[in-house]
DNA sequence: GGCTAGAATGAGACTCATTCTCATTTAGAA
DNA sequence: TTCTAAATGAGAATGAGTCTCATTCTAGCC
């Protein structure tokens, strides 16, 4: 883990992060942070949610739509998501089966150094109850 | 499955689609069909890969960069791949454990509409024997 | 507490994939 | 052939994310 400063730019993007309950973009975070008073920059938002992933204190995935998003998360391992479409709400999830099974398909076709993405996405219970 | 007309761009981004044998990106596409003489637009190019990815004649996955990539596909039906970081070639894989892990999952933490990404990036024995 | 090196910041310029606009062209039915 | 809506191409616009660089601030040292 690279020296990290302590700002209160970079403490702000974790609460904020915190606060968020689920997944969100750079964007929102920012706009977030500016709506609440913040004189924080976005290149900073980047930057500080960029060390935060590499430090294991959140995690990022890709949404469907190509933005990153972002998440605070306290287990450290490698895992999944489910996430929810409507309110960026997740789930970790145990994907032991999916592990083996990307790791055994990989080499019986010969490739190496294997990664894999698996995030699930839908609509939470609690999404579906405010819709109807 | 919509009326398409059928014009010289679309056959021919679908041509070069099948010669390309692996996922391209839009932008590859269109350059390997402005170097080969054709006139063809960008634009052009997005639009006949976003009507051949949705009459399902080609397949589209997120490459972990953030650029989409395109793929002729024979088999219509939902499938997963295992990619090659380096030439781009894939394979088409059986993924029927892990789609029913997926609607388990879901199912289990009460959320509808599941979709989910699923995709192996790895280096192809070919790329490897290259490398060494 | 003050001093200083260099890490972190903020504004805005920049990149790059993708989409949009709109005038022009063209496929395909009549 | 004629006509009309769909498709095209050029380039402008968008939007996420990165980069630059002058300025600010943290943290170790006195």
């Amino acid at each position: 883990m690279k020296p990290r400063r302590n700002t209160w730019q970079r403490e702000a993007v974790r609460a904020a992060l915190v606060g968020a309950h689920g997944f969100v973009s750079a964007q929102q975070l920012h706009q977030t942070l500016r709506d609440s008073g913040s004189t924080i920059g976005l290149a900073t938002v980047y930057r500080a949610l960029a060390s935060l992933t590499e430090d294991g204190e959140a995690d990022s995935i890709q949404a469907p739509e190509g933005e990153n998003l972002f998440m605070s998360c306290g287990s450290t391992g490698h895992h999944h998501h489910l996430i929810c479409r409507s309110c960026g709400a997740a789930r970790e999830l145990d994907a032991t089966v999916v592990e083996e099974w990307a790791s055994k398909v990989g080499a019986e076709h010969g490739f190496a150094e294997i990664e894999h993405v698996i995030d699930l996405f839908g609509i939470c219970a609690a999404c579906r109850a405010k819709e109807a």
